[in-house]
DNA sequence: AGTAGGACCTGGTGGC
DNA sequence: TGCCACCAGGTCCTAC
């Protein structure tokens, strides 16, 4: 569920609250979100200082100094909790780290889809979780023509389109449903049927939408999410269609439809979208 | 080649 | 009240 905007809070929290410090303490969890072996992760943080903070779609790129940078993905349910001095690590917690000022640091992940690993700055450009990473839609830099020319060739619908992170890398179901409402259209259009003024309007659509999910901090849906400071982001309250099936459009009044679209429920208006 | 669908995992929910 | 089947989601893997 953490899709973009949600990391990208968490992106610029965890940067802004704790580069610079130091990791130590670091106490790894043996569980399958470990991909670099329990052991190796505690051994190669202790010690070690944040230097900055970047993002690669979901991914976090947690770079330290020695070279190494730790990769963070929240699957759909995992978050990164920072706590006071002495409070007892939450449940489900598989990675916890004490900082020099006593607070602790927490990764956790009940349903366990995220993953952690730690690599070596020298071998990041040859790891296969980047190597499917795409463009990212908060990159101003590129047109909405070099947009559209990704959906040439693409046999599939809109929707599932927007949800492979080879092409365009953040989207997740929330927002993929959210942006097609914006954009009028509909999850289940094949996407080569897709018009340059509809593509155009999806390009936008795709931009906007998730600039203004990261101003408000992300979207929480049953408290899947929380910020670095346990608050739940506020674009929840700005969902039309994620979670609103047999509700009115906001646009039309006409009752949103459920679908299933490339094995996701999707959530659209029949008649506003087309 | 490109697409579709199942597996992974567990908390929450709805039905009996 | 208690139990169980089922659903949600992102990504990887396998099957068409």
């Amino acid at each position: 569920m953490p899709e973009l905007p949600e990391v990208e809070t968490l992106r610029r929290q965890v940067e802004g609250a704790l580069a610079g410090t130091v990791w130590e303490r670091v106490t790894a969890v043996p569980a399958s979100v470990f991909r670099t072996p329990a052991r190796d992760l505690q051994d190669g943080l202790a010690g070690a200082r944040l230097l900055r903070v970047g993002r690669r779609g979901k991914i976090l790129l947690l770079a330290f100094d020695g070279g190494q940078t730790l990769l963070v993905h929240l699957g759909m349910s995992g978050q990164l909790l920072l706590c006071p001095p002495v409070s007892p690590p939450p449940r489900h917690h598989h990675l916890t780290v004490g900082l020099e000022d006593g607070r602790m640091l927490v990764y956790r992940d009940p349903r366990r889809f995220g993953f952690v690993r730690l690599a070596r700055d020298a071998d990041l450009s040859d790891l296969r979780e980047l190597a499917g990473v795409g463009h990212d839609p908060l990159d101003g830099s590129r047109s909405w023509e070099e947009f559209a020319s990704g959906f040439a060739g693409r046999a599939g619908a809109v929707k599932a389109v927007l949800l492979q992170q080879d092409m365009l890398a953040g989207i997740g179901n929330v927002y993929a449903d959210e942006i097609l409402h914006e954009a009028r259209v509909q999850p289940t259009r094949g996407a080569g049927t897709l018009t340059p003024p509809e593509k155009k309007n999806l390009f936008h659509a795709v931009r906007d939408l998730l600039a203004r999910a990261v101003s408000l901090g992300g979207t929480s849906f049953d408290e899947a999410f929380v910020d670095l400071f346990g608050r739940p982001g506020l674009y929840g309250m700005h969902l039309k269609v994620y979670g609103r099936s047999g509700e009115p459009c906001t646009r039309c009044h006409t009752r949103l439809k459920e679908a299933t679209v490339g094995g996701r429920s999707s959530v659209f208006c029949p008649h506003c979208q087309v």
